[in-house]
DNA sequence: CATCGTTATTCATTATTAAGCATAACGATA
DNA sequence: TATCGTTATGCTTAATAATGAATAACGATG
């Protein structure tokens, strides 16, 4: 046995079939696509490129036959991004999903102390 | 809803402190080790590089202060790799882990059917 | 119908990661 | 003490991923 601790970690994710769906990054994505109602300033504010966050809302959107966000080009402010309903109840499911799963790791953490 | 089935699916491993420790990977590699007394043939196996194998096992004999494979070079075979009670150990708490995450997972994805 | 800030998309560049080559060190055995 | 197949380790190259520049398309608004 040593001094430091050993700690259960680990990520979870949702397909659609055999093709990633949402995972942690994405659904902070959708949250900040929620508060900003831009895409361009929600990729700005992850420090990701916008680039990348436009391929997996992209990706996002046409994995399943039900779009998360819906993006307008054009008018009064450049544009706009709004969650629709299902992205809206992807996040709360991913969100409960992601609780249930650090409760688990902590259980697995607690397990294998004293090894 | 689509026709396509949402399903959780997910990565777990042990940290020690905040370096990772052991995974589904190094567990295989073990294994191997385990197997064929020999990091060289279990490498090949696994098709991995030696270098990048020899180097998962170099890693984790140094996170911990607790070795988890012996190896020797010279000799009769050229050299030998034996798992020590401690490697053995952790396959078993590993593979009991990954048992319980699976179900963990059959029983998330159950859950978010019919969205 | 010009403007503006956004979405949409390509492409070259950079960064990160993995693979593979080369070679020394080792030590039981014959 | 020569041999052999392994461990030990650096270094070069290849493969992959991420970044960022550049630019077109868009449409409500004034």
């Amino acid at each position: 046995m040593s001094n430091i601790e050993l700690k259960v970690e680990g990520r979870i994710w949702i397909n659609a079939g055999t093709i990633n769906f949402v995972g942690d990054g994405k659904i902070h994505l959708l949250e900040k696509i929620k508060e900003l109602g831009s895409l361009r300033k929600a990729s700005l504010e992850m420090k990701m490129s916008y680039r990348q966050a436009w391929g997996q809302i992209n990706k996002m959107n046409l994995v399943y036959n039900k779009p998360l966000v819906v993006l307008h080009r054009g008018g009064k402010d450049g544009g706009i991004a709004e969650l629709t309903a299902f992205g809206e109840k992807i996040i709360t499911i991913q969100k409960e999903l992601h609780r249930e799963f650090e409760l688990f790791l902590d259980f697995q953490s607690k397990k294998i102390q004293n090894v």
